[in-house]
DNA sequence: TAATGCATTGCAACTATGTTGCAAAATAAG
DNA sequence: CTTATTTTGCAACATAGTTGCAATGCATTA
């Protein structure tokens, strides 16, 4: 059984707010990723700016949501999966970006590849972003 | 036998210019990936804020430098390797970013492993972003 | 449920980052 | 050397992100 928005929040030790529930929410039921941007132009004038970003900053450091590299230097945020603890995250799975709806979708189902690595270098986080286009805009 | 500064200009249909020379020198000489931060600061007031976001754009635009994404939400550039030209990128290497040092590597001998993706979905592009330790900061 | 302490928010101001239009300067071509 | 074209620098603007602080809201205990 899943658990609902308050229970996450409680679950992370923070309390309870409008903001927090908000954002939360649109994470949930957003199945792709969301940049600061769409919350900021979904929430219109309900939070302040300042808040949005407190609040994502928040959720990545208790281990609810994360961050996705992209090339085009705009940082997206997803929802991480159970297994992700505060300050540490599990999020090994593939990134999809659509270039031509710049939708973002979690693979959840693929894993990112072991990588061998040279002598003296090791990995604590691996990021795969696949570009190109998703299966609604072919 | 490696082209000079100028031939890799000319070859790619730009005037050559101090600041694309300066720019591209010193990518050619730092082995790893600047940032636009990176180049400003190195090259101090000798050119224009302006100047540089350009010269990055055109060099991306036309084959001679790539960006890698990261989770830090700051863009990198790196020399692309012969086979890229214009509009046209192909580099499927793997990218190591310390979280030490923060330099970037290009990983030029692993190349990214082919991900298997859902159906409807074609890719253009595969970025790996490795973090963690350099052979450096052990 | 009211009072208290602590966490969170909103505001203001600021820094950093990135973009655009246009005139001046540099480059390439003849 | 002159001309046409490209590139640069400046100014102004737009967007992103940060910090300090007072005011508000949440959780807790009585």
């Amino acid at each position: 059984m899943k658990f609902g928005i308050n229970e996450t929040l409680k679950k992370s030790q923070l309390s309870v707010t409008d903001s927090r529930k908000k954002i939360l929410e649109m994470f949930v039921k957003s199945n792709g990723a969301l940049a600061h941007a769409d919350i900021e132009s979904q929430t219109g004038v309900e939070f302040d700016r300042v808040t949005i970003y407190r609040t994502l900053q928040t959720f990545v450091e208790k281990g609810i949501i994360h961050t996705i590299p992209t090339a085009d230097n705009a940082v997206r945020y997803a929802l991480c999966k159970d297994a992700c603890s505060a300050g540490h995250h599990h999020d090994d799975h593939v990134h999809f970006l659509c270039d031509e709806c710049g939708t973002t979708y979690c693979l959840d189902q693929i894993t990112a590849p072991q990588v061998l690595l040279p002598k003296g270098f090791t990995s604590t986080r691996t990021d795969v972003v696949v570009s190109g286009t998703c299966s609604k805009c072919v």
